[in-house]
DNA sequence: GTCTATAGATTGATAGAC
DNA sequence: GTCTATCAATCTATAGAC
């Protein structure tokens, strides 16, 4: 086995876990154990479970901020030529599109996406700080571009219907990963496509309210 | 110190305790250190962690869950004898509104909201398990009202927007409490109504959509 | 009912042979 | 780079004196 092998076998089994059974539920035991090599090999590789866990939620959230951020720059660039304001379905679609469409682009980034939704709100200061870390910038350039859209709320209330927003996105995101997470029986068939489909016109008529 | 005291400390310091740091984060150690009684008194008074989680669960959610229920199920008495179909703000106030209220009942309660918000999502069986024991019977209560207020909406998207809904509600929950999370700091004054005020309209638009 | 002391299991991390 | 063996800490739970 190459040493290369060795190290993404622990990553992916490493991602797939923390969705499933959390960060703190998850001992490298159980994932040197799943990934069929050795526990000894997680501390050469990675040095601790912190470094893992990092690597793990590096790895996937780089791209998938490049694609967040290059749509919403894109969409303002396009309503600056044509000298109106982006529409606010237009900013939540560009970033919650990528997102959701992430899902599919690999079983383990499924895992990952069904990891964030958890993480986000979930008691581990340890997961919560790294992904705050990456997803804090994404949220201001989110915040700018909603205020463009929506000139006459005040910034309050646009910060609030976020939160709402990322409420419902990153409940919606634990749905998915292979993982069997409590209600998803209830949900037949969960695709990034169906899921965007419900949930864009909810958050834009949130947003949009009275 | 009477045995009343000691077994209510121990409640009250696990609720607060689950609530920042997690089921799983917290040991007995940690909550009988802090409310000054001895490691032993735990599984005197309630056999195990786990039962002392039910306990705390219970204490709480079962008064709130009837309040909820009376007041949905007034709401489609009012409806029925005006022979008129529910609004679908009354309905989302009448089981959100008391959820929200509740927090400001106690110190002890605006733990257990934030804590509801935490579990709801988070990987730990032990926890959502309890927590939907008791949440599922209410959630079909709603269910069942909303599509009364909606007849046009299709089930499927009804229950998609009150997954949303919930989203939003259980992410907001988890600011609350006295415990010091995340993105607190943000959100200068967290009170019930202001909640309220803010939530309402979001979800009420999110509901009625297209 | 409250305490000390400890059993019994699991954890992250590491030392050292190969 | 991979392995075995183990350390030191932590956990829930319990036995038994008072």
């Amino acid at each position: 086995m190459k040493p290369t092998d060795t190290k993404q076998k622990i990553m992916d089994t490493a991602e797939h876990l923390f969705a499933r059974d959390g960060y703190r539920g998850t001992s490298l035991r159980a994932i040197t154990g799943k990934a069929g090599v050795n526990l000894a090999a997680v501390n050469y590789h990675f040095g601790s479970k912190t470094s893992l866990l990092e690597t793990v939620i590096r790895r996937r959230i780089l791209p998938l901020n490049q694609i967040r951020k290059k749509r919403l720059e894109q969409l303002r660039e396009n309503a600056r030529k044509k000298k109106k304001t982006p529409d606010i379905k237009d900013v939540l679609t560009a970033f919650i599109e990528p997102t959701l469409l992430f899902m599919e682009s690999s079983p383990g980034a499924k895992n990952f996406i069904a990891f964030i939704g958890r993480s986000f709100t979930g008691p581990d200061d340890t997961v919560r700080k790294v992904f705050m870390r990456f997803i804090k910038p994404m949220f201001y350039l989110l915040f700018e571009a909603a205020c463009d859209s929506l000139p006459n709320q005040p910034q309050e209330t646009i910060f609030w219907r976020l939160h709402f927003t990322m409420g419902a996105l990153f409940h919606t995101m634990q749905l998915s990963g292979n993982v069997d997470i409590g209600p998803k029986n209830l949900h037949a068939d969960i695709n990034a496509k169906s899921l965007i489909n419900h949930i864009i016109p909810y958050i834009t008529a949130g947003m949009k309210a009275r």
